[in-house]
DNA sequence: ACAATAAAAGACAATTTTGTCCTATTTAAT
DNA sequence: ATTAAATAGGACAAAATTGTCTTTTATTGT
C-alpha cells in the first residue's frame, strides 16, 4: 500500500532477524519466510539487497544464515531499509509525481503533504530495528496475519 | 511514489478540470493531458473511472468534454478520487501488509504509523477540489514540471 | 439526414513488479 | 577430501501496472 511488497517483506524479515539475533540465533531464509509468511525465493532476493547494503549480515554454509550484530541494531533505522529497497521517493518525492516540486514551484498538494511527509521521514529515520525487535520480543507486536 | 501513476494523473486532471470549470470552460482529454503533461489515452481511461464514480461529469459530442459543477467542487474531496483509483489501502491498510493488523494484534509499525496515516486520511478527506483549484487559479501552484 | 466532434469501450503492447527455479559458490563438519 | 548446508546469482514466468490504438456510441451543428 505504502511500500512495495519487497519492502514490506524486507522490513518484516529484518525485524525477525533482529529478534532472533537478540537471542544469539542465526536464521535461514526458509525460517524467515515461514515466520513472516512471505514467498521464500522472493524474500531471498530482497535479503540480498539488505546484505549488499550492510543492513543485515549473511553467512554461507552449514549453520550459516542471517544475523544482525546487537551493537548495530540500534543504528540500523527503518529509513535505511526502505531506501535500500524502494528508494527515498516516498518521503522525498512529490505526491503528485512532479519532477520539480518545491516551495518555489509547488504542486497543489505540496503544502498539505509537507507535514505528513516530514513526519513519515522522521519516523523512519528515528525508528531502529532494535526498538522494533524488542517490541516483538515482549510479545506486543506480530509479523504475520 | 505514494499514489499510483493513474492516481497522480487522476488528481492532476481533476484539479485542472475544476480550474477550468471555475471559468465556465469545458475541457477535452487532449487539452487535459497536455496541461498536466500526461499520456492522453491513459489519462482518458483514468477519467472514465472518475466519471463512473460521479466525481467529474463527461459530455460526449461536439463542444463536449469534462467539467465539474461549481456547487459540487467543494464536496468532492481528494479521498474520493484516491479511493476511486487506488482504493483506500494507503490510509486504511497495514503499513507492513498484514491482513489483520489492529490495536489488538498490531504489526511492529502499527503505533508508529497511526498518526501518519490518520493525518493523511484527514488531509485527504478534508481537502476539496475547490480549494486546490483556487490555489492554481491564483497562480500559487503548478500542475506540470 | 449528415458530417464532425468528443468520450466510452475494448483489444492489444510494453514495462515493472512479483514470484519461481536451477546452478554456482562458500563454508562447516566429518 | 568429501559431503552437506546455506546464501548468491541468473534465467525465467506470472501478474499487475502503464500505455497505445482502433472501433463504437452519443451529441451537436449544419
Amino acid at each position: 500500500m505504502m511500500f512495495s511488497k519487497a519492502c514490506e517483506y524486507g522490513i518484516r524479515a529484518a525485524v525477525y532477524i533482529a529478534l532472533q539475533s537478540l537471542e544469539g540465533k542465526r536464521v535461514s531464509v526458509a525460517e524467515i519466510a515461514d515466520e513472516i509468511d512471505s514467498p521464500v525465493a522472493f524474500t531471498a532476493k530482497t535479503l540480498q539487497q539488505l546484505t549488499r547494503n550492510n543492513i543485515v549480515k549473511s553467512i554461507k554454509g552449514p549453520s550459516g544464515g542471517f544475523e544482525i550484530e546487537k551493537e548495530d541494531m540500534d543504528s540500523v533505522k527503518l529509513s535505511m531499509i526502505v531506501k535500500a529497497i524502494d528508494g527515498d521517493g516516498i518521503y522525498m518525492g512529490c505526491g503528485l509525481g512532479l519532477k520539480e516540486c518545491n516551495a518555489n514551484q509547488p504542486c497543489p498538494l505540496h503544502d498539505k503533504f509537507a507535514d505528513i511527509r516530514s513526519n513519515l521521514r522522521k519516523m523512519l529515520t528515528n525508528t531502529s530495528l532494535y526498538e522494533l525487535a524488542t517490541g516483538l520480543e515482549v510479545g506486543l507486536t506480530y509479523l504475520k496475519r
